[in-house]
DNA sequence: CTGCACTACGTACCTTAGTACGGAGTCAAG
DNA sequence: CTTGACTCCGTACTAAGGTACGTAGTGCAG
């Protein structure tokens, strides 16, 4: 049998113990409510898979509510795939949209470090200003507001 | 004058008033303390691009401490380099690391999304699925524990 | 010169994501 | 068959990141 306990599943997914208790009852892992050893939870390596993922997604600025929504992607072929399908590219759009940024961030960062050692008059020595010159300025109107329309 | 009072600044930047004072407080950005215009803040269009910054950053999962981080990074050439650079560098690695994640994320939504309307028997049906087997299944001791060493 | 919108400041309150606690039951090595 | 480690459950507490609120002071369009 493969089944772990709560304390080794926590140790295994590298979370606590009571953070296990915590995302069954919000329902990010299922709850072994089957009759289990003498009334302890049970685990599958698969939740600890599971749990690993929750955590890694968290890093990337998925909150739990959106973990959740990814997790309940499933392409089941009897089930109408055309719902899927538009929240998974809707997902997708997110996740491309976070590489976006993050490849902005990371070039900055290049940028930062080339120019670091570099003699003479730098010209970028921020972060915003390695932003700025790699993205090409986002315009801010600066006037335009007083009656709105939309809120 | 291309100065901002804080409710433009705000609209500019997509944020609320309050959020505004929150980060000033917070030093993400830097008070206006200047004597202005009668008491009120007073913001250029620079301190709305770095807000515009935060909010990114946080959406790609950094928190307020590391964005602050990331925005004192400089590379001032009259200061010592070696630093600022290796505190770069280690972001740097971070922002990998969220890319690979990512990576593998977008890699499981586009498997999802090519499996849905395949007919036949699926093998890959949830993102989980995807996911061990675009990563090729990170091992899971499922024993060994009891005594440990280190903790 | 008046009125409404906007601002300041401080404090209180909210949500998310855990963490800790206490008392009672369970397991298994010795 | 005892004892120390582990587990159960419920409730309480934290920390981060805002959001709302009340009172009082501006600013400017009409």
């Amino acid at each position: 049998m493969t089944e772990l306990t709560i304390g080794r599943a926590a140790k295994n997914a590298g979370v606590g113990v009571e953070t296990i208790r915590f995302y069954e009852r919000k329902g990010l892992i299922e709850q072994p409510l089957k009759p289990r050893h003498g009334g302890y939870r049970s685990y599958p390596i698969e939740t600890v898979r599971r749990i690993r993922f929750v955590r890694q997604a968290q890093e990337i600025g998925f909150s739990l509510r959106e973990i959740e929504e990814l997790l309940s992607l499933r392409a089941d072929p009897s089930a109408d795939c055309s719902e899927v399908r538009e929240r998974a590219a809707a997902k997708l759009e997110e996740v491309d949209q976070k590489m976006a940024q993050l490849g902005r961030i990371r070039s900055a960062l290049d940028e930062l470090i080339a120019a670091c050692p570099g003699r003479g008059a730098l010209r970028k020595c921020s972060i915003m200003e390695s932003l700025v010159a790699a993205t090409g300025e986002t315009r801010v109107p600066a006037k335009a507001d007083h009656q709105e329309s939309a809120r």
